[in-house]
DNA sequence: ATCTAACAGTTAGGGTTCTAAGTGTTCGTC
DNA sequence: GACGAACACTTAGAACCCTAACTGTTAGAT
């Protein structure tokens, strides 16, 4: 939930209404499916970048190892994701997404591509070329997520 | 948590990257004084609409009247946030939020606007009102997130 | 006036996520 | 080797949010 603002006027209002649309639509998707939108972020990553260990998606995702373990206990219950200790290093776990796991993000990001196209009708070529230029400047020197 | 790319290239990537980076700011921010995200975003609501009825925010954060009756339990242990039903209509309860609440959200907004101008940094004005525009553009045709 | 249905909100119970404290493993130093 | 610190992960317990079922209130129809 995001709906901060009734009117939105600075461009990064604007931009968390719109992303905020896009993930409401992507929630009910996932949520429909029995996942909650941290879980279905994992498993995302986890498709992007197979046999990454734990302490990786801790990171990624800012949060704390902990969170990690229980929330890789509701995907592995589920059968979407898979855990394997690899012989000479035993305290490590690398996790798998299993093939239930990609296909269920397949779907999802087919799912999310036409919506991002529907987002973005209202734009021309150029404009879309501009708006990712300038979107790309941003992105290239986000401030570290470190607390002020 | 929305880190889904390692390098993300569509306009929408980058967007959802870039409010995810701001929106982690504002998290930490929120949770080092005891809150969730949830409650922030409704008392944001509650402080720009004093005295709208539960229902009404349900609405707005497309959850169900039930999730709202739990959230505004949290908020109104902690002071933040008040219910008063007015004579004549027994079964609505309209909400404010306190003076606590108030200055809270407050000093949330400031340290927010501080955050976008650091984020907004690498764009001179001239870029920042091209930025703008295109995402006015799109936001004013948003798709009702009405799921596919 | 009564009866029903819709409404506004709450309670109960389960899953999720978080903080704090606890295992077990590896590395470095002596 | 042996010891201690750092590391990777797990468990315990609390708060949160959600679905389903519930209580109480209002409005409308007969």
């Amino acid at each position: 939930m995001d709906a901060r603002e009734t009117t939105p006027t600075g461009s990064l209002d604007l931009m968390r209404w719109i992303v905020w649309a896009q993930r409401k639509i992507g929630d009910d998707w996932i949520r429909e499916r029995g996942l909650s939108h941290e879980q279905s972020a994992v498993l995302v990553y986890l498709v992007r970048n197979p046999g990454v260990i734990q302490r990786d998606i801790a990171q990624m995702s800012r949060t704390s190892a902990a969170s990690v373990s229980s929330l890789l206990q509701g995907l592995e219950r589920r059968g979407f994701v898979e855990r394997r200790t690899e012989p000479g290093n035993e305290r490590s776990k690398r996790v798998y997404a299993t093939p239930a796991g990609s296909e269920l993000i397949a779907g999802f990001d087919t799912a999310m591509t036409g919506v991002e196209e529907t987002i973005l009708a209202p734009l021309d070529q150029a404009e879309r070329a501009t708006l990712r230029a300038l979107l790309t400047k941003i992105a290239a020197d986000l401030p570290q997520p470190t607390l002020s």
